[in-house]
DNA sequence: CCTACCGATCGGTAGG
DNA sequence: CCTACCGATCGGTAGG
C-alpha cells in the first residue's frame, strides 16, 4: 500500500466512472427535493459546474439519467435499511427493524425530500414506461419483503396462524407511508411516534403468547434514538 | 320558465364565469394525470383549442392557476365524500362512511391520477408557497375531519375511553393512502379490500361491546358496490 | 469533457 | 378573447 500514491488509488476507478457517480449522487439530492422531472440536465450540469453536454454524455437519454439516479438511490435504501436489517435474527426482531430503520430513514432526512421512493411513485404512478415499471418494481419488492418477514414469523411460531401475512404488510407499509406524508406535508413531528405506535400494536395483535416479549415497546425505539444522539460510541 | 330561453338561462352565470369553469373542469383533469407543474398553459389551452393569453387572463399567474384548480378539487372532493357522509348519524356510522366514500372516489377514479390531493401532497411538500400551503390546510382539515368523527364516537360511547384520536386517525388515514398508492402503482385491485379490511379491524378494536353491531363488514361494502353495478334504481 | 448550436416549449406581456 | 411577441429554458446534437 505504501507504493501507491493517492492519485493511483483513485485511478482503481477510472475516470469517467467517478465523474457518472458524481453527478449520480447531486441526482439523487435534485430529485429527491424537485422530483424526477424537475431534475433537468440543466440544472444538474450547474449545481456540478460543468456543462449540459459534457454532463449529457454519460448518459443516452434523460430516461436514462433518471433510472440511474434511481438505482442510486436504491442502493442508499438497501445500504440504511435492507442490509442493518438483514444482520439480525429473522422474524419479528427483523420486521420490527425494517420498519424502526425506514422510519429512521425518513426521520433523519437521508434525502432531502422525504423517502425517494414514495415521492417518485406519486410522480409517475400515472405515466407508463420504464421508469414507472423500475419504481413500481422496487416498491414491489419492499413490500414483498416486508410480507415474506411476516410469513417466516408465522412459521416459526411468533405470529398465529390466523394472520394473513399480505393484509398484514400492507397495513405495515402503510404505517410507514402515512409518517413519510404527516411528516413532510404537515410539519408533523409525532408522524413517527404514531407510525411506530400503529406498528408496534399490529405486531402484538398477530403474536402468539411466547413472543409477545420480543415487541419492543415504541418508547424505546424513542429512547434508544436519544440515547444514541448523546453517545456515539453505541452499535445501535 | 317558459319565457325564459336556454341562452337566457346560461346568462345566469355570466360568460367570462363560464368559461373559467370549464376551462378549471378541464385543468383539473390534467393536473391529476400530470401532476400540478406538467399542468402548463400551452397543454392546458390546446385542449381547450384556445390561445394561451385568451385563457391565461382568466388568471393573474400560474400559481393563481394553480390554486383555482386545487379549489376546484376541493369542490369535488366534498361533493363526493364530505357531504353523502355528512348526512349519516354521527359516531361510528360516519366515519366509516368518510373512510369508504373516500376509497370509492379513488376506486371509481373521479381523478384519472388517483387521489388528487395525495399527488399534489407529495409534489409539493418541499416546495414552500401558496399552493403548499393550500394542499397541506385542506389536507389536514380532512384528517382533523375524521380525528374529530373518533372523538365523538367517544363522547357517545361508542368508542372506549382508552382510545387515542390522534393515533386512531392517524392509522384510518393511513390505510386509505396506502390503497391509493398500491391502487396506482402496483395496479393492485384487492388494495380497497385490505384497506377496508383494515379500517374495520381498527375500529372493531376501539369499539365498545354495545356499539361493535354498528361496524359494517368489509364484506359489506363490497357486496353493495357489486349490487350498484348490477342495478342503479339504489340509492347507494 | 468542451463550445456552439437546434427546434420546441415554458410563463408571461403588449396591444388590441 | 385574439395575434404576435419576449427571454429563458427544455432535451438533445454536431463536431471536436
Amino acid at each position: 500500500m505504501k507504493e501507491i500514491s493517492i492519485s493511483k488509488m483513485a485511478r482503481r476507478i477510472p475516470r469517467g466512472e467517478r465523474t457518472r457517480q458524481q453527478i449520480l449522487e447531486t441526482a439523487v439530492d435534485l430529485a429527491s427535493a424537485e422530483g424526477l422531472e424537475g431534475l433537468t440536465i440543466g440544472r444538474l450540469a450547474q449545481a456540478l459546474s460543468m456543462s449540459k453536454s459534457g454532463l449529457f454524455a454519460h448518459f443516452g437519454s434523460k430516461e436514462e439519467l433518471q433510472i440511474a439516479t434511481i438505482e442510486t438511490a436504491r442502493d442508499i435504501f438497501v445500504r440504511e435499511i435492507v442490509d442493518p436489517a438483514s444482520s439480525l435474527d429473522r422474524g419479528i426482531t427483523r420486521l420490527q427493524a425494517m420498519l424502526d430503520k425506514w422510519l429512521s430513514y425518513v426521520e433523519r432526512r437521508v434525502f432531502k425530500g422525504g423517502c425517494f421512493f414514495a415521492a417518485a411513485a406519486a410522480e409517475f404512478d400515472g405515466r407508463p414506461g420504464a421508469v414507472r415499471d423500475l419504481i413500481a418494481g422496487l416498491s414491489k419488492s419492499w413490500l414483498k419483503a416486508i410480507e415474506e418477514e411476516v410469513r417466516h414469523a408465522q412459521r416459526i411460531g411468533q405470529f398465529s396462524l390466523g394472520v394473513d401475512p399480505v393484509q398484514m404488510a400492507f397495513e405495515l407499509h402503510a404505517m410507514a407511508q402515512e409518517a413519510n406524508w404527516s411528516y413532510h406535508l404537515l410539519d408533523d413531528k409525532l408522524a413517527f411516534a404514531h407510525a411506530r405506535e400503529g406498528v408496534r400494536r399490529r405486531l402484538e395483535l398477530a403474536a402468539t403468547r411466547s413472543a409477545l416479549s420480543m415487541i419492543q415497546s415504541s418508547a424505546d425505539s424513542s429512547r434508544k434514538k436519544s440515547r444514541r444522539k448523546r453517545s456515539n460510541s453505541e452499535k445501535q
